[in-house]
DNA sequence: GATCGATGTATCGGCACGATACATCGACCT
DNA sequence: AGGTCGATGTATCGTGCCGATACATCGATC
């Protein structure tokens, strides 16, 4: 999940880790905060991965037994996307596979680089995330009406508080999809979300299967 | 926080996992089901801390390089809270600590077991996770109106539901506040939720500071 | 000139998750 | 009689995220 939302903002511009968390914050809806324990896990596998690269050409001192406080310099490090980083976002961006609105984390990092997305799979996948939801909602409701007696007042509040807030959802999917499906220019929108076109490749020939990142 | 969610099922009669889970799915409010992977190594736990005993004496048929299929029987295995499992249950339950609101995930377990906290404790929880979640109102609020120009129509839309979300939360609390704070009785409420002394009055007895409890 | 808070990179242990394997049982079909 | 299918049931594995923490630099304030 995180893989995206790092390569989508990197697609933006270079960032160091600390800049990146704070933007990541942003994106994820204002709650729900990264930390670093996930963030530098996580380029280093989309740096494993080919789909970044750092500058401070691998200034890393070992010296583990030598030097106690360990005086090398830990200098600012810049995180660039790659071309294949591009690619695999775009990849990524372009996707409306359950995978996509199944996990609510997800979804909303999806939602956050919309404006990347072509019209008519952002529309796929509200649509999918509604159904998603509206299922929770009749589970839901099923297991409160089924429960209604049994339980007590603190965990019927629980249930009927957490009723609404995805009955709320669903009505707010509904208003996203009802806008997308009349124009509702999303705003500007930059034209790299080509309508389900595979787009042949605009630039950068995608070269099929080309391996050879591995060392 | 599956430790108190658990102890607090078992505390009310024996299960094995399978059903264990289904109650935890219900407890946790409808949405967030509980997965093996979490379940079994947090049984795992509290069987080593002494919480819980099982039947199934040690029926574990080692042979792993013996027999391929492994025919050994599996039976059911039922999980019973232990005494140290009970008080175990109650100090969780009587705690009212920042960890008890600043996580969502862990108060809604602890609403869900409020019937057996002390009405003094019930409310310092719910004020707690009030002002908790005013505070991330107030960051919302103000990322929002910083960014209000910058950003897309999506992430746009995305903040202000989350915005709102967390505003329909505050009000819900509130509404618990103040039926909290009339007597309300919370219906019936078993006894055992004596702030210290136990079942002193029938109800509302605030029972001033009186640290008694820290054993 | 020293401390303090913001900025900044990074790891560690722990917990929860999804996927999966293994196993039994009743029901319904053939 | 056999078959398979879905519910029940116990359990592990690899992965990913998190909180806490360590280490480090820099600017401002005192």
């Amino acid at each position: 999940m995180l893989e995206l939302a790092i390569l989508g903002l990197l697609n933006g511009s270079p960032m160091h880790g600390y800049e990146l968390r704070k933007q990541l914050a942003q994106v994820l809806g204002g709650l729900r905060s990264i930390s670093y324990g996930s963030l530098y896990p996580a380029l280093k596998r989309l740096h494993a991965a080919g789909y970044v690269t750092t500058d401070e050409p691998d200034r890393r001192t070992p010296l583990p037994a030598d030097a106690p406080p360990l005086t090398g310099r830990r200098g600012k490090v810049v995180y660039t996307i790659t071309a294949e980083g591009k690619e695999r976002f775009a990849e990524l961006v372009s996707q409306a596979g359950p995978e996509a609105y199944d996990d609510g984390g997800l979804f909303g990092v999806r939602l956050a680089f919309f404006r990347h997305t072509a019209a008519d799979v952002r529309l796929r996948i509200l649509e999918g995330r509604r159904r998603t939801v509206e299922r929770q909602r009749e589970g839901l409701r099923a297991s409160l009406s089924r429960t209604r007696e049994r339980l007590d007042r603190y965990t019927l509040e629980l249930q009927r508080h957490g009723l609404e807030s995805v009955d709320r959802e669903v009505r707010w999917l509904s208003e996203l999809i009802d806008s997308e499906r009349q124009g509702a220019d999303p705003p500007a929108s930059d034209p790299s979300a080509g309508t389900s076109r595979p787009a042949a490749a605009p630039r950068t020939t995608p070269g099929p299967s080309t391996d050879r990142s591995r060392s």
